[in-house]
DNA sequence: ACGGAATGAATGATGCGTCATGTAGGTTGA
DNA sequence: TCAACCTACATGACGCATCATTCATTCCGT
């Protein structure tokens, strides 16, 4: 090879554009979340899926599968918000080895407190900003991204 | 108000899709930077921003304004990278309060070292997923996002 | 039936990010 | 000129994320 290939102009412009709307929409977000419901954003993304599922119980190996968050990490989170009472954990009776992760009625209460804010908070810092078209364009250039990323994790 | 508004099923699918685009190609890239060079994408930032001024030096609150970084992170990570070496602290004659950054020896030689394989991960990730129109859709969007946070941190 | 591999989950160490606060030095205006 | 204020930067505490490791249980081939 001779030499490294870098990314064109546009590429680059496109790049540090993204890298700066993911730093600052990500920081806004838990900044309002944390301000106005004191959870944070990990915590909220949890409170969805716990609240989304029947019972508000989930096999924390299903948890991590629709958060995509490496095993330890859900683990040492469970285990703070356990602690903060929003959650609590069950062992499960058909896998010994298994447990439940059960949404608390505080747990539940907090993410119905903090949804209506979060998500005009979302709208406003980003749908508000572009109009429909772009807003296609967002889910299929993070669709292409994400398929990308698949089809190198598990190659044909 | 009679209700919070939600995100229409557009912004839904939009949303969800760049949520973990944004979550997985962070994840990826701070792996195969720590992996190949042992250095975080922090650091990284840091690194390019030094290695781009004059005699790799900068005063902290410049380089603070370029990274958009909160200014303690920034303190507390220019400690870390001073330990290892990276980057070495200067006092300031103009300004006794002030400092300066400068990139050392080895800095220099981590982000040349870094630089070839992650501006290759970052084009095998993102950019050969998507048509030269979809680049200039994620500038543009992008853009969109950036703008409107900063008008609404300094209202007109 | 049993031994090895795979699975579900917890833990300790360590680096990262934020908030609140501290401190020294500069700037301004009455 | 000097008090009030602002600016540049550092620090301690605490929650968060990752890596490596550990452990119990279940699965599976022989």
């Amino acid at each position: 090879m001779t030499g490294t290939r870098w990314l064109d102009d546009d590429q680059q412009r496109a790049w540090r554009a993204y890298l700066r709307m993911q730093a600052e929409v990500a920081a806004r977000l838990g900044r309002q979340l944390q301000a106005d419901s004191g959870l944070s954003f990990a915590d909220y993304g949890v409170l969805v899926q716990l609240a989304e599922a029947p019972d508000g119980r989930l096999r924390p190996f299903a948890l991590q599968r629709d958060l995509q968050w490496e095993q330890s990490r859900l683990s040492h989170h469970l285990g703070r918000m356990q602690r903060r009472g929003l959650v609590d954990r069950e062992e499960c009776p058909q896998d010994a080895r298994g447990a439940f992760v059960v949404l608390t009625a505080a747990g539940r209460a907090a993410i119905e407190a903090a949804a209506p804010a979060h998500v005009d908070t979302v709208r406003r810092l980003v749908f508000d900003q572009l109009d429909p078209d772009e807003v296609r364009a967002l889910e299929r250039i993070a669709t292409r991204v994400v398929d990308g990323l698949n089809a190198e994790r598990r190659p044909a």
